[in-house]
DNA sequence: CGCACTCTTGACGAGTTTCAATGTAAGTGG
DNA sequence: CCACTTACATTGAAACTCGTCAAGAGTGCG
């Protein structure tokens, strides 16, 4: 079931055959919910990690007053904080934003993985740790960026995302969220986000319909967002492999499309839909 | 010499004496530099874990055109990265702010301490979450909040975080930094941080003078800053002890000034400089 | 004493928010 | 199949926060 964890981690270490195993075993417990509920709570206490399996869901935070800032977002293949059992409660909460499958795996099961499969654990290294790089460069996104570069930024960032599991085709990738929560995320208000967003189509840069995102031009569109995908660090070993396909590399000409314009290794296109 | 490292630890777990030991051992290699000198810089490959003994330092990006984001503030006690050596380069930079003495932990250094002590490892990794916890508290703070709103919680969180490693006194902090500097991490620019200061001064929220804060009326800041210390997760069985003190506690009346204002056990008032 | 850095202040303008209305598309139920 | 509803996108006008530019005052240091 996690293929698109496997996909992702694969861009960092090589996994075996049993470490894929071991992988596939985490995703007993499947659990679905509808759009816009919650899956952790403020204050919760957690019980396990979850694991996204399909839709896309977000931590947020809301002020007192109701202001809410949406601090990531999740998309197929992403755990939610490996680590969090070591507090004693959230600070944030997790909310689905699309219909949402996702796997609850218990402490125990991801300590006895983890135990017994040292690639695995420090593919999960590097997950935190990348998950914790798209942070910091989050705050700079919103710190720093116009409305017009913040927002082109926010396309990048989530389109590589996407292609690393295998959600993207060509140059296209879904963007299932609403005006009002790609506001929630950039700290901007959805009608400032509809006139950022009308003016990246009128200049070209995006097409948007029916929760789809095509980026013709992903040179122009990094360009204007000051984008550096280093902070990705998809730059290791296994950024060429496709979890789907057999070990060796087919050669020569690249299966998918686009991929140095994005970056170093970001790995071929893939289908949606898995 | 890593007293306010094990201060700081001691909010979240007891040490005992061996601990205690095993991180003295860790501060070896003591360096100095002064103010506004980078440690690493972005794109380095990472060698050490750096400790911060006295000083402060910050982590910081620097946009192709110029903008600087400062990402997170690093004080006496803070460790810089744990768990860096999972990544090929750094993807951003981290600076001294002041004239700063900071200890560089090779990585088996501290492999070797985590290895034996669980209690060290269990505590390394709250500090690990608390400043992802800190992080995220930032895209909410910048994304969310007005300008005073920003800095009267970016002050709210550095007087914490201070008085944890022992470096408040009563309701006063250092703060060695210029307001250009708060504005490089606030996101506002250095005009505006001058004009939001004197606003939090002319209404008796703080007083500034000399890189010394006072907080006149805590619960005041907190209220216009719409703070809420638990991200800080100093919620802890340790949270009430003083590395420095004798393990049990003197009881009865609080060492310290103005607790529970601040948060549930934010321990005692320290004295500067140690 | 003078240079450099930091803080402070004013005037002005741009980017962004706010408020409010309208448009559009996709259900739902009778 | 059509009124009704709901959610989301779009638009305009006015207000305001915050940025920009520029100059002057304060402070520390060699």
């Amino acid at each position: 079931m996690p293929q698109r964890l496997i996909r992702k981690l694969e861009h960092f270490v090589r996994l075996s055959g049993g470490d894929k195993l071991a992988l596939q075993g985490l995703a007993q417990k499947v659990r679905a919910v509808g759009a816009h509920e919650d899956i952790i709570r403020e204050g919760d206490n957690p019980l396990h990690v979850n694991l996204i399996l399909e839709g896309w869901a977000c931590r947020y935070k809301q002020l007192a007053d109701g202001r809410r800032q949406i601090i990531s977002f999740f998309v197929p293949g992403d755990l939610c904080d490996p680590h969090v059992f070591v507090l004693r409660q959230m600070d944030h909460s997790i909310g689905s934003l699309t219909p949402l499958r996702f796997a609850q795996i218990p402490r125990e099961a991801l300590l006895g993985v983890t135990d017994r499969h040292p690639r695995i654990t420090r593919a999960l290294w590097w997950e935190t740790l990348v998950t914790a790089a798209v942070q910091r460069e989050w705050t700079v996104n919103i710190g720093q960026r116009s409305a017009l570069e913040r927002m082109a930024h926010l396309l990048c960032e989530l389109f590589i995302r996407l292609r690393c599991v295998g959600l993207s085709e060509g140059n296209s990738c879904p963007l299932p969220v609403t005006q009002t929560e790609l506001a929630d995320a950039t700290g901007l208000t959805s009608v400032h986000v509809n006139r950022t967003l009308q003016e990246m189509r009128s200049a070209g840069l995006i097409v948007l319909r029916s929760k789809t995102l095509t980026i013709p031009d992903p040179a122009a569109l990094q360009k204007v967002a000051l984008f550096d995908a280093d902070y990705l660090h998809l730059e290791h070993e296994g950024a060429h492999l496709d979890a789907n396909e057999p070990e060796e590399l087919p050669n020569g000409s690249t299966p998918g499309t686009s991929g140095a314009a994005w970056t170093h290794g970001g790995g071929g296109s893939g289908t949606q839909h898995g």
